[in-house]
DNA sequence: TTGCGTTTGACTTTGTTTGACTTTGACTTT
DNA sequence: AAAGTCAAAGTCAAACAAAGTCAAACGCAA
C-alpha cells in the first residue's frame, strides 16, 4: 500500500537522520509519484504526537515539514496521567495530578505553578462553566503530551 | 532560503553591534545581491515589534536603517506583554510572544513548549471556536501573572 | 453492505521574491 | 530662498512557492 511505502521511507530517513529529518513535501511526492496530501495524510495519520513524533512546518516558499522522533523512555509515567485525566477534569483534581507530577520531579515547582494557572477557574472563565473540565482536560493532556518532547 | 540569510546576517550583526546595527538597504541588497525590497520584507517580517525590535529609519541621501534589540525589565516586560495580549489572541501571534520571553530568558524552553501546547488550537478544541482567542488571552494572561510572582 | 482506512484533487492559507512606483531628504543651482 | 536633482528608503500588488484542509471517491475486511 502506498501510506505503507511512505512511512516505511520516512522511518529509513529518521533513522538514518539520527531520529530526525527535514523533507519537502511536494517534492517528496514527486519522487514517490503521489499527490502531495498522501505525504500529510501519512503523517498525521502515522508520525503522531502519540506515537512519539514531533512535528512541525513551514508554508511558503523554502517550506519545509520536520518531524522528530522522541525517544520514549519513561514517559510511559506521563502516558499514565494523560490517560487518567480522562475526558473531564476538575480545578482540585488537577492540582492534585499536578502535586504527583511535582512529586515524581517530572515537572519543576515553576511549571506546576504555570500549568496551575493555566488550568485553574479563573483563565477559563470564558468557557461555559459546563464545558471547563472539558477543556481543562484537554488543556491538561496536551500538556503533558508536550512533557514528552 | 534567502529571506533566512538576511535575518541570519542581520542578527549577527546585531550581536556584533551590541544589539543595535545602523544598515544602508541598497547597499546591503547589493552585497547579497537581492532587491532592496527584500531588506525591507526581511525586516517587516522579522525584527518586528512583538519580537522585540525597534526599527526607525531615514530615507533620502545618506539613509539608512537602524534596528535595536530591545530589553526590558523582567516584570516590566511581562506587564508589557500581559496588556499586549489583550482580550484575544491568535496562536501564531501567542506563539510568538513565546519565542520573546524565551529570547528575553524570562521562561525556559521546556516552559515555552509547555505554555505554547496548552494554547494550542487542539487543546482549546473544545472551546467554540469564536470563543477561542478570547480564552486563549485569559489564559496566557493568568500564566504571565503566576510568571511575575 | 457497511464502515474504516486510503487516495485523490480542488481549493485555501501562508510565506517569499520581485519590480514598478512613491516619498523623503540632502545637496546644488538659480 | 525656491526650485531642481539625485540618492536613498517606503509601499504595494502580482507572481510564485510551498504546506494545509477537506470532502468525495475508492476498496477491502468484517
Amino acid at each position: 500500500m502506498l501510506a505503507d511505502q511512505i512511512a516505511k521511507l520516512i522511518e529509513e530517513m529518521l533513522e538514518e537522520g539520527g531520529g530526525s529529518l527535514d523533507l519537502r513535501r511536494n517534492e517528496m511526492a514527486l519522487r514517490l509519484g503521489c499527490v502531495p496530501s498522501q505525504i500529510s495524510y501519512v503523517i498525521t495519520s502515522r508520525f503522531t504526537p502519540e506515537r512519539g513524533y514531533i512535528i512541525e512546518s513551514r508554508r511558503g516558499g523554502g517550506g519545509h515539514i520536520r518531524i522528530v522522533r522522541k525517544q520514549m523512555h519513561r514517559d510511559e509515567y506521563l502516558m499514565h496521567f494523560f490517560c487518567a485525566i480522562g475526558e473531564q477534569i476538575e480545578e482540585n483534581e488537577a492540582k492534585a495530578y499536578l502535586r504527583n507530577l511535582l512529586d515524581q520531579e517530572l515537572i519543576t515547582p515553576r511549571e506546576a505553578a504555570i500549568v496551575g494557572s493555566a488550568l485553574s477557574g479563573a483563565a477559563l472563565q470564558n468557557v461555559t462553566p459546563e464545558g471547563r473540565s472539558t477543556v481543562r482536560a484537554q488543556i491538561f493532556r496536551h500538556v503533558l503530551l508536550s512533557l514528552m518532547h
